[in-house]
RNA sequence: GGCGAGGUGGCGGAGCGGCCGAUCGCAGCCGCCUUGAAAGCGGCCGUGGGGAAACUCACCGGGGGUUCAAAUCCCUCCCUCGCCGCCA
């Protein structure tokens, strides 16, 4: 959630970041009645609250003179007021709870309509839909193999060859969508895991393996459960979710702590495994590894103060050119429009890699700033001498599996077959410096 | 899964149903003392909401209940620890 003073000050600012992101500005309407209503009904119950706590004070006193009372008169006497005490005392209580359960009913009503209020969009990002990011940068030559005299392959005809992907099997035991890594495939996983780890420690991550299943509680504090809810998984006995990216488990780790400023920045990089139920993706991506329901994957999450969470974004995104960029392929960074920014993001920097089969550049790692959005939603604050405060949470993919997997293969493919090996990946895999088939 | 014990402020650890947002110790902060430090002494020392402020309300694992009044009694769920069973 926003800084709930924005609402109070300045409205307009929480309306035209809906308006950018096509999402309701008339809920902030609605949300200002029900904060004011929220607020005056607290202040009813509070004062009766108060009423009955002035009234309990005398009881007790009241009831220990009745006792000692030894005469008739006296106890007589004691006895009425405690009477006419708890009379009050009566009528107060059922007030109480009626503006206690008004209150409640209130607070609910304004709570719900906070989480329909996405993340303040930062106002650099490009206004409109999924198309309308702009390009940031282009790096790097895309291969032209026609000059090179043979036609490229797509990940999925070099994978089966190398018998490094088998999606055939995978939608038997599975289902579609899902897929083996086997051999080369899988030692190619463990390199790239070994590689991103190793460039993330370097860079003063703290590497964690973290849970895939987590509670409602952490769903929601991130904002899955929003528009994006309809593509986790959720075990319904259990009351539990799987999550799509570890950014879940990493930013809830810290919700309901406060922090000493002296400490940040936190950074984490997280390993596990992502699910994903890719509703409304039917037909899309339906060949190979590019879109699937689990894989697993790098993610780095950052604790900061939030004046310092701009320029964190910035060094998230090099970091993810970085690692692009040692495995030699060619990508272009995008600012992602307000429409397609998800409800936690203010800004969102997506690199795409080169995809030869397609012509295309895809997106392979995708980093948010979320400012104080998802730290509000977790209680997750910052300690300043006395002051705490909400800090500031972003992520960022450093390698994603799969679409890492589809980029080497096709870009590095040969002639013959095989696939090259870059440079930065062959210490983690003995020393080879390409993938042949099995023999 | 079964039985037992327990969940209180950063930590430890109290808390007859009203005088408890909570005694005390440690840690921490400020001051005194000291050439400096330690010790000692004095003070401060949880989080959040509302309010300009005075002040006020909420929170003692979560939720519900009893009561004029709940950290304290009842129900329920969760978690931690111990033992047993089962499985890695």
């Amino acid at each position: 959630m926003i800084d709930p003073n924005i609402l109070r000050t300045d409205p307009d600012r929480i309306r035209e970041s809906q308006r950018r992101r096509g999402e309701s500005v008339e809920v902030v309407d609605l949300l200002i009645a029900a904060d004011i209503a929220k607020r005056s009904s607290a202040q009813e119950f509070d004062d009766l609250r108060n009423q009955q706590k002035v009234l309990g004070k005398q009881m007790g006193p009241l009831q220990g003179a009745l006792k000692k009372a030894t005469d008739d008169a006296t106890k007589a006497q004691a006895q009425s007021e405690v009477d006419a005490l708890m009379e009050q005392a009566t009528i107060l209580a059922d007030a109480v709870k009626a503006a206690d359960a008004h209150a409640d009913e209130v607070a609910r009503t304004a709570d719900k309509l906070w989480l329909q209020i996405s993340n303040l969009v930062n106002l650099d990002s490009p206004v409109g839909g999924e198309a309308d990011f702009t390009i940031l940068d282009v790096v790097g030559e895309p291969r032209d193999f026609t000059k090179e005299g043979f036609e490229p392959k797509d990940h999925l005809d070099i994978g089966e060859h190398l018998d490094a992907i088998d999606t055939v099997r995978g939608a038997k035991v599975s289902g579609s969508r899902f897929f083996y890594l086997k051999g080369i495939g899988a030692q190619l996983e463990f390199a790239l895991l070994n590689l991103a780890m190793q460039q993330a420690v370097s860079n003063g991550f703290i590497p964690m393996i973290t849970p895939a299943i987590v509670l409602p509680s952490a769903m929601e504090g991130t904002g899955f459960l929003g528009q994006a809810a309809e593509n986790v998984y959720r075990l319904e006995e259990d009351d539990v979710y799987l999550v799509g990216t570890s950014e879940v488990p990493l930013a809830a780790y810290h919700s309901d702590e406060i922090i000493d400023v002296n400490q940040l920045p936190i950074r984490y990089a997280g390993w596990s495994s992502c699910f994903r139920r890719e509703a409304g993706s039917y037909g899309k991506d339906t060949r190979g590894i590019i879109r699937v329901h689990q894989f697993d994957k790098v993610e780095m999450f950052v604790f900061t103060t939030p004046d310092q969470a701009e320029a964190e974004h910035q060094r998230l995104l090099q970091w993810e050119r970085d690692f692009i960029e040692a495995l030699e392929i060619p990508y272009r960074v995008i600012d992602v429009a307000t429409g397609d920014l998800g409800s936690s993001a203010s800004r969102k920097f997506d690199i795409e890699a080169w995809i030869p089969t397609q012509g295309a550049y895809r997106e392979i790692t995708s980093t948010s700033n979320t400012n104080e959005f998802q730290a509000r939603r977790l209680k997750i604050r910052m300690r300043d001498g006395d002051k705490t405060s909400p800090l500031a949470t972003l992520n960022g993919t450093l390698c994603a599996m799969p679409r890492i997997i589809v980029a080497i293969f096709e870009n590095h493919q040969q002639a013959d077959g095989s696939v090259r090996i870059p440079k930065a990946l062959q210490p983690f895999l003995g020393g080879k410096t390409s993938f042949t088939p099995p023999a």
